[in-house]
DNA sequence: GTCTATACTCTGATAGAC
DNA sequence: GTCTATCAGAGTATAGAC
C-alpha cells in the first residue's frame, strides 16, 4: 500500500489545524490568531507527550513563546486549552470513516480506509497520542462524545460492512471488531512509535513497511 | 478463541504481583511485605490511570492506607515507586513471547501467543496501561529495556517466524511486524477499553467477542 | 516503624501597572 | 494586549517526636 503524502493529508491538516473550537475565543486581529494558533501548536506537544494532568501552562506558553499570564489571556484555563484541542480533533478524526461509501467497491473502501487511517498516524501522530492519553484514561472529557457521535457513526458503518458481508462481497466477521482491528493497528504505529522503531532498529520506515503489511493481512481478512 | 482464565493467568498473576524488583527495599517482616505490596497495589491503579506526572504520592498513599510519609519509608522517591512497578512488568510482560516454542505447531504456537496476550490484557488491563502510557510517553523510564532485552527477544522470535515461512507452513509476511499486530490487537482490548465498550454498548463481552475475531483474523492470515 | 508538622517547590490562576 | 508580581493550593520530600 503506497502512502501518498498528498492531497487527503494536506486537507486534514488544514482542519486539524483551522477548524475553530467551540471553547475557544474567536480569533480576531491577526495578531490574536497568530497566538492562538501558536498556542495550541504548543499545548498538542505537551499534552500529547504527558497527558494532561503531566502538562503544565509554564511548558505550554515557554513552547509557544508567550508568558504564562497572556496564555491565559487567550484560553480562561488549563482545561479549555486541553479542550479546545479535543474537540477540534474528534470531529478531523472521523472524517475518514465518514468517507467510507456504501456504494463504493467493498474492498476499495475498506483499504482506503485503513489508508488513510495509516496516513494520519505518519503525519498527525501527536494528534494520535493525544487522543491515546485522553482514551487511556478513561476518557473524562471525552466520554459524551464517543458514547454519542463516535458510536453513532461506527454502527452506521458497521451496518454497511454487515451488508457487504450479507451479499458475499467481504467474508463474514464481526463489523465492530473490524473496525476496532483497523484502529488498533493503524494507530499502533504512531502510539507505539518510539517501540515499534526500537524494535525494527536503523534503515526501516515503519509506515511504509506497515502501509504493506496491512494491505496484505486485510486483503486476505476480506476475501469471502 | 476460549479465553480460559485457568492456570497461565494464575501463574503470570503472581509473578506480576510477587516478583521483586531491583529498586525496591526487600521485604523482611510480614508487615513491611504486606505494606509494600499494598503500595505497589495502589500504585499500579494510580500510575496506570494518570501516567507518571498525573500521579500523585497522596493519592497512592490513600489507596494503599498509609500516611505519605510513611509509604515514603518504604520507597525513597515517587519515581522509585513507578520503576519498581515497571522492572517487574517487563519481565513478566515478555513471557508469552519466550513461549513461542520453535519446534512446536507454527499455527498452534502463534495462536496460543495471540490468546496469551489477550489474556494478559483482560486480566491485567492496569499493567497494560501503565505499559501504554510510559511508551506514548516516549519511553523515557524504559528505553534501555526495549532497545535490550525486548529487541532481542522479538528478533529471536521474528527469526523463528521467518523460518516457518520459508518452510511454507505459514504465509509470507514481514515477521517484526505479524508481531507488532499481535502486541497491537491484543492490547487495544485493554487500552481502549472504555472506547471498545461505549462503542459496543450494553451486552457485549469484548474480550470474548474480540477472542472469537482475532481467532479468525489470524488464521486467514497465516495459511500458507 | 509510623505519625504530625513542616520545608520548599511547582502550578494554575489573578491583580494591576503599562 | 502584554507584562511583572503575586496568591493560594497542591506536590514531593524531610525532620523529628513517639
Amino acid at each position: 500500500m503506497r502512502l501518498h503524502s498528498a492531497r487527503f493529508s494536506i486537507i486534514l491538516g488544514a482542519q486539524l489545524r483551522d477548524k475553530p473550537a467551540r471553547d475557544m475565543k474567536k480569533p480576531q486581529t491577526r495578531i490574536q490568531e497568530k497566538n492562538t494558533s501558536a498556542i495550541l501548536e504548543a499545548a498538542l506537544d505537551v499534552f500529547s507527550s504527558h497527558g494532561f494532568r503531566g502538562a503544565t501552562l509554564d511548558q505550554i506558553a515557554d513552547a509557544a513563546g508567550l508568558s504564562k499570564p497572556n496564555l491565559l489571556y487567550y484560553f480562561p484555563s488549563k482545561e479549555a486549552v486541553h479542550t479546545a484541542l479535543l474537540s477540534r480533533l474528534l470531529d478531523s478524526w472521523l472524517d475518514p470513516l465518514r468517507a467510507l461509501n456504501p456504494d463504493g467497491r467493498p474492498m476499495d473502501e475498506i483499504m482506503a480506509y485503513v489508508q488513510r487511517k495509516l496516513e494520519l498516524s505518519r503525519d498527525f501522530p501527536r494528534e494520535s497520542r493525544l487522543f491515546a492519553n485522553e482514551i487511556l484514561q478513561g476518557a473524562p472529557r471525552i466520554m459524551a462524545a464517543i458514547e454519542g457521535d463516535l458510536k453513532t457513526l461506527v454502527d452506521e458503518k458497521a451496518a454497511v460492512l454487515s451488508a457487504w458481508m450479507d451479499q458475499g462481497r467481504i467474508a463474514r466477521l464481526a463489523p465492530h471488531h473490524l473496525i476496532f482491528s483497523i484502529w488498533a493497528l493503524t494507530q499502533h504505529y504512531a502510539d507505539f512509535d518510539v517501540q515499534v522503531r526500537a524494535v525494527l532498529g536503523e534503515g526501516h520506515d515503519p509506515f511504509a513497511e506497515g502501509g504493506t503489511f496491512l494491505e496484505t493481512l486485510f486483503a486476505k481478512l476480506l476475501r469471502p
